[in-house]
DNA sequence: AGCTGTCGGTACGATTGCGAACATTTTTGC
DNA sequence: GCAAAAATGTTCGCAATCGTACCGACAGCT
């Protein structure tokens, strides 16, 4: 990173506090090209983001994006009779309103916070930009594209297939992945609707993944207690979306929170 | 269409009787850029493609991109026990491969022809230098993508939640607009592996279609009786994915097959 | 004509998960 | 402190689907 970039970032403690330069893997990519960090660094936004709140409704026009740094965002199918289904989520290794580029600009999906925390937001004309200006951005930007579709197949197949059981580990994984921490605040109403099955569904294997001591769980919170249980546990689904977006182990330990 | 590119496509006898120029809607967008036509379409090559035919296994080097003009192609993933369940499915409305472009290049799923027919074929470095010389190709490719995962979405919504009858009738209509005609070669084995069930599953949804006269089914003949039928019993699923390709009524007249 | 493999129809028990309750406990708001 | 709301635990009957198997019909081949 050249000096003069180095200056823009030391003038922006926001940014600096948030771990900006190395906490969303895509972001990351996309500042290793200097001409593309010069041109977005003035235009991040730190921006908190709390559960459930909703980013962009469907039919929304999608005027900023969203890089997570600590939460996690879902994509969720709202059917005619009520119920709503998670169809992908976005934590760290990616971001949340890909579609929005080069593209009718509009959200097919209701995007919703699964686990609060903060990201940077960015207008889409500045991304579109980048985007156009050289192959870096946009094989960068493709390549969450390509990780969206390995998710979505693969949450075909695992939905179609698999126990509640099994979908439930390879949620709580998934999410472990993207969240830095064993302690995460989600309602087994929550998770139902992300992992598309009843509520006293996920309270069963809730129930048995508690007594297999993997998880603990306390009135919202819930609380990691040993992964190689779930792992253990888990379909081949998750190893095959893990490998699309295998990451460094999350270490935090370098930023203050 | 100027008259160099004209002539181009005057050499090519096979290309105009494939009906190239008008029967992929992503080609044809493609070649409404003169440029972009005019670079391609020395490297087009009209290929016939049988049933059950494999394009890519997993983890092929994707070195050829497919058109769809008649015939339609799944992406199906294949479980560690051995059963197959497709995700997707591309015909005349898209392109075949997109996930090879800017990329690692290499398949994630098997991609098999579920109906026969005839594509155009094209070697991905030539698609990609389109992408990389203007706004428009990519913008078209990238519609694609989004294409792409709507369909993804709704399935991952309409397996989980709705019931083989359902998905039947989906997946039949699907099918029949990428395909010009009512007569389909599908076995109840085929189409057991592409909606995700048993193939008895299938045997029962498919006798109650032909109990309303919608299907007839004769030892691998399906033929479409009455499509309203269908749309009447189908979940809302179709039409959503529908309303992302939504294309001009097929009409072939103007081609001699 | 006879053999063989494919395809479709059917059956049956087992299982999973659903829909809809209701009970209990904890948290929250007043 | 108390009522209301939220979160979890539990139950029951039922529908959908699975796994598996068997049978008959048909088509292609010799």
């Amino acid at each position: 990173m050249n000096s003069s970039l180095q200056s823009l970032i030391l003038d922006r403690p926001d940014l600096l506090r948030s771990g900006i330069t190395s906490r969303n893997e895509l972001l990351r990519e996309l500042f290793a090209v200097p001409a593309i960090a010069r041109e977005l660094l003035p235009e991040l936004k730190v921006v908190s983001l709390t559960v459930n709140e909703v980013l962009y409704e469907q039919g929304d026009k999608l005027e900023v994006v969203y890089f997570p740094l600590d939460c996690v965002v879902s994509g969720l199918s709202i059917m005619e009779d009520g119920t709503t289904m998670e169809t992908s989520m976005t934590g760290r290794e990616g971001l949340v309103g890909v579609s929005s580029l080069l593209g009718s600009g509009r959200s097919r999906q209701w995007v919703w916070v699964t686990v609060g925390g903060t990201a940077i937001q960015v207008e889409t004309k500045f991304i579109e930009k980048s985007v156009l200006q050289g192959e870096e951005a946009l094989k960068a930007l493709l390549k969450t594209y390509r990780s969206l579709i390995v998710q979505l197949s693969q949450r075909c197949v695992c939905n179609t297939r698999h126990t509640i059981m099994e979908r439930l580990c390879c949620w709580l994984l998934m999410i472990h992945d993207r969240v830095g921490g064993n302690n995460l605040s989600l309602t087994q109403e929550m998770i139902a609707s992300r992992v598309g099955a009843r509520r006293a569904g996920i309270t069963v294997a809730a129930g048995m993944l508690q007594a297999m001591k993997a998880i603990a769980y306390r009135r919202g919170q819930l609380y990691i207690q040993d992964r190689p249980v779930l792992e253990r546990t888990v379909c081949e689904c998750y190893n095959l979306m893990r490998g699309d977006y295998k990451s460094p182990p999350p270490d935090y330990s370098a930023f203050s929170l």
